[in-house]
DNA sequence: GATGAATGAGAATTCATTCAT
DNA sequence: GATGAATGAATTCTCATTCAT
């Protein structure tokens, strides 16, 4: 009250509506979906769940906005990716830069594979397999073998996956991304390669 | 069978525990296990939500007895691994026959794969991490490459998703399956080269 | 089976009836009514809920069939007390004498005490108020002054509260028996003595 | 009353927390704490279940909360007396404004009363545990004859049980509560004189 | 940009009770 | 003398959502 501002109250301006996607978030992805209620995002910001409907029309919304915020890279690599040579080198850079936009995004690509039977109800579901799809088509060959095929879709869940598991085994967070990414790359080259007769 | 009466009412009798837990493992791999309600199993038995009560104690428990009844086999494979010298021969054995078992209780591990938030809390989060660590014992050497500890999860990923991608590319399951297995057995069969030298 | 009987099983012939009055005063009285499901009383006695029901033809019965049982010394110390003079004597052998039987059924009363509220509800609610309306007509004179109707309907209290107060002041019960007595006693006399002039 | 409308509707602004616990303890008193529902409030006061829970986490809290804010005179009565000599007159101040305290309070000290066993359970049975050892601390003289301590005890258990009964003989609580307190004065008042030789 | 008060729908769970065997 | 299986009605409680202020 008076005074020249700062501190807690005043930083608040105008950007409660990240705030509040950042929260829900964290809680999403550490408890799923359906176990977070909107009372507990509220009083995580300390505001009330009225607040919320003021930036969101619904909590799947919140969802939602977070989605489309945080996946916009993944849709910008896609479309480069459609735009190259289906070339062997595409294909590995794809990998080399999904695996770094899962990094970036961490928090909501934890969130939805661990959420998968929510998400596909919600709108988010539908969204989320066209972009896959999406990648599919640039890595996979439609002539390759079922087996090759199989190969780009394990390529895939291993990024996915790679990134919270073998936790015990190697701390650095760095060196298992590199692990994982190798694997993730040779399993598309091997793939490539017997399509290619390269 | 014979005698005077039979029909739906009769038959019953004595098995509805066991319909019960069929009933609740189709929703919970379709709906999620949140979204299910106890009350929607009740009404697709045709018996009161109570009955449900008296076979089980609560909700939970129903999705644990159908994780213990059906993660058996399981269970019984890492055993007998645990026994087997581990050489190429027993990995790729102990793919081939976790392959088997997945399939056969596919739609437990459906739900497994698509509710893991949800299982997280509950109990049989740590009964199924501990079984995974027991599989991942008998097929990553310790002493091995960080790069194939990664190739032998990535096996056990790939089996795991497998089951559930690619339908759109080949509708025949038992394909599927075999293709998803070679490339599990190969990811297996890389990771021990390695290491063994051999 | 077979053989010469003995143990838990056997002794338990003809007498369940019985087990079932014991068991569920005792929890009727540490939890109250309400709070002690048949759930609860069939478990302690390893039997089934309809077990109880062949015995008993509601919850209800099973309290009447106690109050019923236990409170006979006290219905028959009422008979006793209007067979006699209204004399001082007769009023203070009338206080020893209840204390007495309030003692041989201690959890009844101890019960009756703590759940006022739900006995007024049911059946013995009634029944028990009749019986204290008799016992009070012999101590009390309906000429007396209304402090001495007081000192009498308080010699009643003090005997009721009594056994479960003063714990910690004194933990021999035989002599915190003596005591509530004397003081009971007491007010009996204080209030006879004032309306008969003795 | 003044402005543009008024009556139900407009009047309950604001004070629904207090025509909970008002409404709340009345059916608390009549019925008990466990046959009253929460539906059964909330119809009475022509809200939702729901609404009952905006204003209080649980049920219990509706209790507790109740018992705060009544019992507050009594722990300041004990706050007071502690300051106090501990004299014979302070004593018989104690009891009077003790029973003055009851009346004002009635229906609360009726449930407490009734509700024995129900209270004992929950959180509220150890804050009124204290507080009644809190009046009798100042009551009772620690080296009192047994006798003595009793009659402090049962002084207290008159004022307590007296406000319910003797309705049929005197129908005017006025006359009523003087005549208890009489009586229990007069206990504490023995009490005192054996002990101080006064 | 937010709050206070409330709702309607529904969740899991518990209980006394019944009845054919 | 007792059980196994089930019911119907109720209970406490939670949630997403709304809306006047």
């Amino acid at each position: 009250m008076g005074g020249t501002m700062d501190g807690t109250k005043q930083r608040r301006r105008g950007n409660t509506r990240q705030r509040i996607q950042e929260v829900a978030l964290g809680l999403f992805a550490e408890q799923g979906y359906e176990k977070t209620s909107l009372r507990e995002i509220a009083e995580r910001l300390d505001v009330t769940k009225a607040a919320l409907y003021y930036h969101f029309r619904t909590k799947e919304e919140i969802l939602v906005s977070i989605f489309e915020d945080l996946s916009r890279p993944i849709e910008d690599l896609i479309e480069w990716g459609r735009r190259q040579p289906h070339s062997l080198e595409t294909k590995q850079e794809i990998i080399r830069r999904y695996s770094a936009a899962l990094m970036e995004a961490a928090p909501l690509f934890r969130f939805m594979q661990e959420n998968q039977a929510t998400i596909r109800e919600l709108s988010i579901g539908d969204m989320f397999k066209t972009k896959m799809l999406g990648l599919r088509d640039i890595l996979i060959d439609p002539d390759a073998d079922l087996v090759d095929q199989v190969r780009c879709v394990s390529a895939l869940f291993t990024l996915h996956a790679g990134m919270h598991v073998l936790q015990e085994v190697e701390s650095d967070p760095g060196k298992r991304r590199e692990a994982v990414l190798e694997v993730a790359v040779d399993l598309i080259t091997q793939a490539h390669r017997h399509t290619a007769g390269d």
